[in-house]
DNA sequence: TTTAAAATCTACCGTTATGGTAGGGTATTA
DNA sequence: TAATACCCTACCATAACGGTAGATTTTAAA
């Protein structure tokens, strides 16, 4: 049960755009390079950011990235979704309908409690509150 | 961020076992026809969970598994981790070294406190918490 | 001593997910 | 019209996943 680098870089991603997009667009190839990730790479997840609402583009020349909202009204729950596709780390857990044994399964309430573990921990929190902490020798320029 | 079948059909073996072991040896051919997974696959979280210490089987003829410790003293935790291999779903969280950043990443924080939920969920509970509840017309024959 | 039961070991296989690269296309501005 | 920067599609190698198959060893009982 891992998480993929793509979340994992996209999040960062996210984090990176709500610091220092403060006066403006953010350029793909500035998070590329804070970040230390492929710029090729980068803007797959980009695509998904984008397609899920999370964030604004601008094309062309002065063109780049901005978040489509507040940093304080982004969940970390809705970019790891918006990046993994899902939360829930069992698909009983979504659809009981998957597994015939599901109304009694006393397994699945354990997945059902660990899911529900997971996504509280990532809906508490906000970009803003990730970008807040991320000062004086922490910034990465 | 899936959790494989192996741990979950592993915990449903476990469970199995904790459920119908009481007076003697489990059968993997019976563990395997009650909770509908093939006998050949099932064979392979057993060896798992042999070589992980936590059953303990006889081999040749009346042989079985059992558990190798009392229920209440198996916890979840130790399942999922002898089958899943690890709790933390991401590298940098069990060895900060993996990643340059990682005493300043704000992200890794994050994650490390989504595995200290998932850990907290599972390791709160034994087998034999499940198998109490797992009584009336719940059982499965 | 044979036989049957049951775990054990090893190898293999098809499919899907993952991580990543490459390159041309399109919109926008100066 | 040239430069910039996002957009789209395709591709690829590797690893993980889910599962099957068959031969082998151990043990108890007839």
């Amino acid at each position: 049960m891992k998480i993929s680098t793509r979340t994992r870089y996209g999040m960062r991603a996210m984090l990176d755009i709500a610091t220092h997009g403060d006066n403006g667009l953010v350029l793909l190839k500035d998070i590329a390079e804070r970040q230390g990730i492929s710029k090729g790479y980068l803007e797959h997840m980009m695509t998904q950011l984008r397609t899920q609402g999370l964030v604004v583009s601008e094309r062309g020349a002065n063109g780049g990235y901005r978040l489509a909202r507040d940093p304080s009204d982004i969940g970390l729950d809705e970019v790891f979704e918006a990046l993994e596709g899902h939360i829930d780390p069992v698909d009983c857990v979504t659809d009981s309908t998957v597994c015939r044994l599901a109304d009694e399964c006393i397994t699945r309430e354990v997945w059902c409690e660990v899911s529900e573990a997971i996504r509280s921990v990532l809906a508490k929190k906000t970009l803003a509150d990730l970008k807040l902490r991320w000062t004086g020798t922490q910034v990465i320029t």
